[in-house]
DNA sequence: AACTACTCCTGGAGGC
DNA sequence: TGCCTCCAGGAGTAGT
């Protein structure tokens, strides 16, 4: 499930090889994943040059020159992949199809094809993901549309600005109030079970519960998540199933597992509908 | 305000 | 082996 150091890890990629290449040809097999400003079109691309590519929260931008913008959001089951034309490929996002199976997947959905040979390709199983193709110009104001709070990535983002976002939803439940992309803007499932575990913390208690103190260390938990997906370019999740590596994750997707920090087992269970895991010693329920 | 349920969709896993 | 059901979840929306 792509998250934050899933997109992240693919943008890094893509910036290395993508700008000042000029795109010769689309290809969109399932247009419904589109979304494009009236008048525009993804062949508006051919001829085009790379200019720079960014990420907010999930999204990830691609700015081509002739004022056109590519935004995509992986969802749940998008994966992008970097092709040179001699065959080496980079991809980030959801691991399944294999990222060394043969490409293109039945479920490729998008290919752009650039003036060196390479490719990009986006495959996306269960076609939840979205592209936007819209001016330049507009894309400050489509993110502002998505009211995004500050970045869970960013650097200046301190304990006090936490603090301030939770406090907007000061009586809800934590988990569903860390998923919220307009509290704190780039964690999703796997990353919020990661950084409540480090801060041993449970998903049921509320922002206006929460001492300094336990902010602070769930800011922490939070980097930590995210720090150790980018290292591994992405946890590899697939339906639900963890495949840790270097004890990474180390709750999510591990029911029956053994606590890294105190051997008692993870348990599984709902909050918000979405699947969670948590140590029942390690994050005590609230009372 | 907060929560639940449903929607989009496919494929992997487990039961029998 | 094979059919069936359940489950995975980002995010939007509708209903309680």
């Amino acid at each position: 499930m792509p998250e934050l150091p899933e997109v992240e890890t693919i943008r890094r990629h893509l910036e290395a090889v993508l700008p000042g290449r000029r795109v010769t040809a689309v290809e969109l097999r399932l247009p419904k994943l589109l979304r494009a400003e009236p008048g525009r079109a993804l062949s508006d691309l051919v001829g085009q040059v790379v200019l720079a590519v960014g990420r907010r929260a999930k999204l990830l931008l691609l700015d081509f020159s002739g004022d056109q913008s590519l935004v995509i959001h992986l969802k749940l089951t998008g994966q992008i992949c970097h092709q040179t034309v001699s065959g080496e490929r980079r991809c980030g996002g959801h691991p399944v199809p294999a990222f060394d199976a043969p490409l293109p997947h039945k479920s490729t959905h998008l290919t752009v094809t650039f003036d060196d040979g390479g490719t990009l390709l986006l495959t996306d199983i269960r076609q939840f993901g979205q592209l936007r193709l819209v001016s330049s110009g507009a894309v400050p104001a489509l993110l502002a549309d998505e009211n995004y709070g500050p970045d869970a990535f960013d650097p200046a983002l301190t304990p006090g600005m936490l603090a301030a976002q939770l406090r907007r939803r000061a009586n809800a439940r934590l988990k569903p109030v860390l998923l919220d992309q307009t509290v704190i803007a780039g964690l999703g499932n796997i990353y919020v079970d990661e950084a409540l575990y480090s801060a041993r913390l449970h998903p049921l208690r509320t922002p206006a519960s929460l001492s300094a103190d336990e902010t602070a260390c769930l800011l922490d938990g939070i980097r930590d998540a995210l720090d150790h997906g980018l290292r591994q370019g992405g946890f590899t999740i697939v339906n639900g199933r963890a495949r840790p590596l270097d004890g990474y994750p180390r709750v999510h997707g591990l029911a029956g597992a053994p606590c890294p920090r105190c051997g008692t087992p993870v348990v599984k269970t709902t909050v918000g509908g979405r699947g969670t895991y948590l140590c029942p010693r390690c994050q005590p329920t609230p009372a």
